[in-house]
DNA sequence: AAGTCAACTTGACACGGCGTCAAGTTTTTC
DNA sequence: GAAAAACTTGACGCCGTGTCAAGTTGACTT
């Protein structure tokens, strides 16, 4: 790996973590300034501003141990179990990465690399939305008129960062009725209803 | 009102409309050269690229009727029947603003204006979903545990540009799917369950 | 103690888009 | 046929990204 000096790379990378976490506009100069190096020196370490964002963004996901977070729901003892607690993990999870993802997010008309890494980000929230999907077809819960990968397509578009924003930052909801309203909005999706 | 020239500025506006459409990246000087002017003279008519793509919203917006369209539920029969005839009809304009919807959320970071246009738009879609759910509780079906604002919220939310791009661009479904799926989802988001 | 190498600094510059300005030309209007 | 409006051309400033060249600094050899 070989990395040029790793003290001074992570100092970039909690530099630009913390200042998209705040601010809403970013540039280079600011991380530069914040890491405590001239801004030609970024460049040292991250080929592009896209770069160094998409590697602080698997900064985050690495000290916040998200792999594990989002496959914690693993010993769910049914498919509707294993869906709360996805949409709990991922749901406040979102809170914790929102500026950095607000920033990746921005760029994605102008940038492929940045369109790419943001993808695989959010196809890793899919296989757990997959997951859930699949286990609750085998509990022969699935909505009737629904298959898998519908159900997926819904469940992964409600619990996108755009939502949460909207519902939290736009009309002010609490973390809390975030969470519960998208458990049962989720539920209400995919879950057969009883009858 | 005196306009410069009223012709011209239609070009620019229908100019902007059919870029918006088909190309992701739209420049100032893009716009000149389809509507056949130099690329100062866009200045001579719209202060700004901001402005230029607000006025062609609102340009769409009155070749297409919206407010019309969005009005048309008036004579709905029931709370269900309203929110069903909104979504079609707000679902079905999304497609036909998309180019146009796409630019003015780019800018929603850097430009001001940009951001007040795009909100006092979404604030409109927002005001048929509020008149649905009002109505939806006049015949006493408003889900148990919601509140009116809680409950427009979510139709707002569910109903976004963002989501639509998910579904039909992301995922692949047809504007029918997405149409059938919207309507299922609205009426179990906030209509209570039969019993 | 001299030498080397990596990490970093400073200052300059190109590029792409937006927006502006000044000076000229064409078209309309009266 | 003169004045006014609409538009053109060419140049320029601003900003942020990214690049380049020529230093400086400190640590590690030998």
């Amino acid at each position: 790996m070989s990395r040029k000096n790793t003290q001074t790379r992570t100092r970039i990378l909690t530099a630009a973590w913390h200042l998209l976490e705040t601010d809403g506009t970013v540039r280079m100069s600011d991380i530069a300034k914040q890491a405590g190096i001239s801004r030609q020196a970024l460049y040292l370490h991250f080929p592009s501003r896209a770069e160094l964002l998409i590697a602080t963004t698997r900064y985050l996901d690495e000290v916040k141990h998200v792999d594990e977070r989002l496959t914690a729901n693993r010993a769910a003892r049914s498919g509707r179990e294993k869906l709360s607690l996805f949409v709990e993990v991922w749901g406040n999870y979102i809170p914790e990465i929102h500026g950095v993802a607000r920033a990746l997010m921005a760029m994605q008309d102008s940038d492929e690399e940045a369109r790419n890494a943001w993808a695989d980000r959010m196809h890793a929230v899919r296989e757990g939305c997959e997951a859930a999907v699949d286990r609750i077809e085998a509990d022969g819960l699935l909505a009737p008129g629904l298959d898998r990968k519908t159900a997926s397509d819904l469940i992964w578009t409600l619990l996108s960062v755009r939502n949460w924003e909207q519902l939290r930052l736009g009309c002010g909801w609490s973390q809390e009725a975030y969470i519960a309203q998208m458990k049962r909005l989720a539920e209400l999706t995919v879950i057969a209803p009883d009858r």
